[in-house]
DNA sequence: GCCTGTAAGTGAGCGCAGTCACATGCAGGA
DNA sequence: TCCTGCATGTGACTGCGCTCACTTACAGGC
């Protein structure tokens, strides 16, 4: 698959045991002393898992710190009355199910698979106590937590869109990724997956995409999704373009 | 006011110097040395906002830890056409602006005073360097933050229920408080600042209120809102009851 | 190769909440 | 006291997206 030209390469064989150099490339561990690096990735293990596969449950007691290495996780919920809600998506280089960690409570919302993906889970026994240890550390979790919320925020902004057009452009704009020159979606979720996330139907985001991919903004790449004009998009989630009234191409 | 009687009577006049020991009093500083607390509580300012002000614009850098002592706050922003969200809203005893003071970026939204409010600034130059250096004091910075990251995962599967009465009952139960035996909404926010935390108009706001004040479950007490069946207010938020189709009372 | 299941595409119809346009209520200041 | 401004209450209308019920496309397993 195309993304893995993106990532290191340490990883070609599931269940090999992590190395320490892979954790040393994750921003949050960086800071750490080798050895203590070393003990961390003998502890540590990576997992892979299919589509749709649930790597977080809900109400569990996660045992360890979560790191994203390749594809896409996506934080989801379910209402009382059974609908599902999308919170967050996970990319590759990111960390999850630290809040559980942190505060020593149970994980909040479950998080599946939306493309095939591979974890490493580093033991929290491991991780906690050093965590707050070094200040360097802690400086870190605690700016990547204020950048969480930023997100939060953001995904709260995008929400109160109106028109599920300007919601549906509004999350690929927080999806986007460039290659040289070409900006992509990678290991893009499935509609029913975006969604979830922006509160509006299947069937809505379908007739979206449609309208996207007639005026060749959007094209379908495999896994990834391909974007022609990235302009578009901004300019549909900033309320400046509204393709459904828009003269010039009927 | 009556909810001055639930918090410290030092503040009765506005403008004095910050006591070390209402400092003190708030958990993210209580581990602190004595001197410490005096050496902050000297450069730390207290300000009373009237209803509707701005407490913190949007995009400024603030120069402090904002800790809400009485009242109620909001953080809202505004979409790209204009329209109002409300993103979450600030307790008593609770801070804010610590996003920025983390990650030494700009305030992400706006904070705004939904009632007659409180609010003591610690600069952020005597906080931020001591945040990290007490390992004790970072613990329960993060673990603020994780709470903080649950709540708006809260707030985002209740935008998940697609009946604006639950979202309300949803909303109204975040914000429920005890006070002997009576349940009680302090400090109420307005139906139009209510609407745009749940994505409701203001009009569909009223009408759930009209209808839950007409079966006795609230009642207009002054600035609060007095719960007289907080359960009613449960089992509609969770989906087991729905009054609009309830056969007892048509 | 076929078969199966999941994802995507599409039309018709309907209900609900947003919008607009008011009236009313209420508190605080001059 | 009146006046002013904001908050609340209420009806009528309308449009848009959800729902339902399909078909079609596609990938992966056997």
């Amino acid at each position: 698959m195309m993304q893995n030209t993106n990532t290191l390469n340490l990883f070609n064989f599931y269940h090999m045991p992590t190395p320490a150099a892979v954790l040393r490339g994750l921003p949050l561990l960086s800071s750490l002393p080798q050895v203590t690096l070393e003990h961390m990735a003998l502890h540590s293990t990576e997992q892979a898992f299919a589509k749709r596969e649930i790597v977080l449950q809900k109400n569990s007691t996660p045992q360890a710190l979560c790191f994203l290495f390749d594809g896409r996780l996506q934080g989801v919920d379910f209402t009382s009355d059974g609908r599902e809600v999308g919170i967050y998506f996970v990319q590759p280089g990111e960390y999850f199910g630290e809040v559980a960690v942190i505060d020593a409570g149970v994980q909040p919302e479950f998080v599946t698979a939306v493309s095939r993906s591979r974890v490493v889970f580093v033991p929290k026994d491991l991780v906690k106590p050093i965590l707050f240890a070094f200040p360097k550390l802690a400086e870190v979790l605690c700016s990547n937590l204020a950048v969480r919320l930023r997100q939060m925020s953001a995904q709260r902004r995008m929400l109160g869109l109106t028109n599920p057009l300007q919601r549906v452009c509004a999350q690929l704009e927080l999806l986007l990724s460039a290659k040289d020159g070409q900006t992509y979606v990678r290991n893009a979720p499935t509609h029913q997956e975006l969604a979830i996330m922006i509160n509006a139907s299947r069937e809505t985001v379908t007739r979206v995409f449609q309208l996207l991919q007639g005026r060749g903004v959007l094209e379908r790449d495999g896994n990834d999704l391909r974007v022609d004009d990235a302009k578009f998009i901004q300019d549909v989630a900033s309320g400046l373009k509204d393709p459904t009234k828009d003269a010039s191409k009927p």
